[in-house]
DNA sequence: TCTGGGGTCCTAGGACCC
DNA sequence: TCTGGGGTCCTAGGACCC
């Protein structure tokens, strides 16, 4: 076998997982005396259920779940959309807040945390536990949420410690109590095994996190490759995944992707969806300074069945305008009017940085300039005004209610034509779908 | 409840090179 | 014409995560 070495950590590490607990709910909470002690749920711009607080999940009331089913639980319950910015603001005191005690702390979620606290009892006069509860104190009465602790040898453990009492829990597992941790962990709940692997891995018998590391290591890496091996190896108390503090700067796709109701046959209406999927990726693309080489334009129907085309750029770009002559080629083909949609998904990759623009040679600096030139001043109307303010023309028809509307055409609004792409149809795989 | 919206990493296999 | 071994890079698709 040609995979390469793990890494295992030389000395026994303390690593702790912070996990808020009902994060959302939490902040609402926190922000909004009157909603204390009561059953709050957010999600409200969906219908269905994002956060549920623990009065609500002592009712039955859980995520994912559609709101009137929650209402026939809970009459009285308290139906809140999502802010997600507000969360964010959170998020981020609570990760300052951890930062404290570490400067090793991965920001791995909105509402959790990995910290490395190794080597810090001197600093602070006290055992790993006791910093794990100082985090958890700390962050009740600055924030006025809660979290939950685990504290153990790697970052599996730590993860299944957290989450072994919520909420408020500080659940720390030295490596003589690992054995008994895991004989009470069911494979699912393993952070790495999925539905999939916890089938392979019950065919041959096996029950419970702790069968699986009683397995021999050439075992594990036979069966499930390095991911299973380097889970085998965390599970014993390993530590083969360090505490990350890289900031994600690049991203090796963006995409966005809208739901729609009713279903739609409107190839007018539908393209217009897919164009604002189109703006919103490329503004995101744009924050972070990248450019994307290749643009997959993807349509969900009724059914679920999803349906799309790929294609490689010209050239890398940041400008949806350079790229929506390509994505509207690829949507003609990938659209049936028979078909009645739900969604639209644009997918970009082959991303890259925009630190500096590659000019082809047969491609005008001009038409480059003149195109970024464009796209600044669409984020910055989208600083002063919001997103899609400022937008192109085809997606009028959401705007207005014209079906017959031909005189936009796209094409004629873009800066350069895509030329020669190769073109691919691809076929989406079933996509997994979590409640 | 017939269905959210993002992402990542890994492996196998083909293309190509010496 | 056949035969060898070995390396790298890229891509598609599976599996998983929140």
């Amino acid at each position: 076998m040609s995979e390469g070495r793990l890494t295992l950590s030389s000395y026994p590490k303390a690593i702790l997982h912070i996990d808020a607990d009902a994060f959302f709910t939490s902040v609402e909470q926190a922000l909004s005396p009157s909603l204390r002690n009561r059953p709050v749920v957010t999600g409200a711009e969906r219908n269905i259920i994002a956060c549920a607080s623990y009065e609500a999940k002592r009712l039955g009331i859980s995520r994912g779940m559609a709101l009137f089913e929650a209402r026939k639980l809970c009459p009285s319950l308290h139906v809140l959309p999502s802010d997600y910015e507000t969360y964010s603001l959170y998020s981020k005191k609570m990760f300052d807040i951890i930062r404290k005690y570490t400067p090793i702390v991965e920001e791995y979620s909105v509402d959790e945390a990995f910290a490395d606290i190794t080597g810090m009892r001197k600093s602070f006069h006290a055992s790993y536990p006791d910093i794990a509860a100082m985090v958890t104190k700390q962050i009740h009465d600055e924030l006025g949420i809660t979290a939950s602790v685990g504290l153990s040898l790697s970052k599996s453990l730590a993860k299944l410690g957290s989450s072994f009492r919520k909420p408020r829990g500080v659940t720390a597992v030295p490596g003589r109590y690992i054995h008994i941790l895991l004989q009470h962990t069911a494979l699912q709940e393993v952070w790495g095994f999925g539905s999939n692997t916890v089938n392979l891995l019950e065919k041959f018998g096996l029950k419970t996190a702790y069968d699986y590391i009683c397995k021999p290591e050439k075992w594990a890496s036979k069966k499930l490759h390095r991911p299973g091996l380097e889970i085998w190896h965390e599970l014993r108390g390993n530590s083969v995944w360090p505490v990350s503090t890289e900031e994600q700067e690049i991203y090796a796709s963006i995409s966005k992707s809208k739901t729609f109701t009713p279903a739609s046959s409107n190839k007018d209406y539908v393209f217009a969806r897919m164009v604002k999927n189109l703006e919103s990726a490329f503004i995101k693309l744009r924050r972070y300074s990248l450019r994307a080489g290749r643009l997959s334009v993807i349509l969900r129907d009724k059914d679920f069945r999803h349906t799309g085309l790929e294609a490689r750029l010209n050239r890398s770009t940041s400008s949806a305008m350079h790229a929506l002559p390509l994505a509207r080629e690829l949507f003609e083909s990938v659209f049936d009017g028979r078909v009645a949609y739900r969604a639209t998904m644009i997918l970009l990759d082959k991303i890259e940085t925009d630190s500096e623009e590659q000019y082809s040679l047969f491609t005008s600096p001009l038409k480059v300039e003149a195109s970024r030139r464009l796209s600044k001043v669409v984020d910055a109307t989208a600083a002063l005004y919001g997103k899609h303010k400022l937008s192109s023309g085809a997606t009028m028809y959401l705007h207005q209610s014209i079906i017959n509307d031909r005189e936009i055409a796209p094409e004629r609004r873009s800066l350069e034509l895509p030329g020669e792409s190769e073109r691919k149809r691809i076929k989406i795989p079933r996509m997994d779908v979590k409640v």
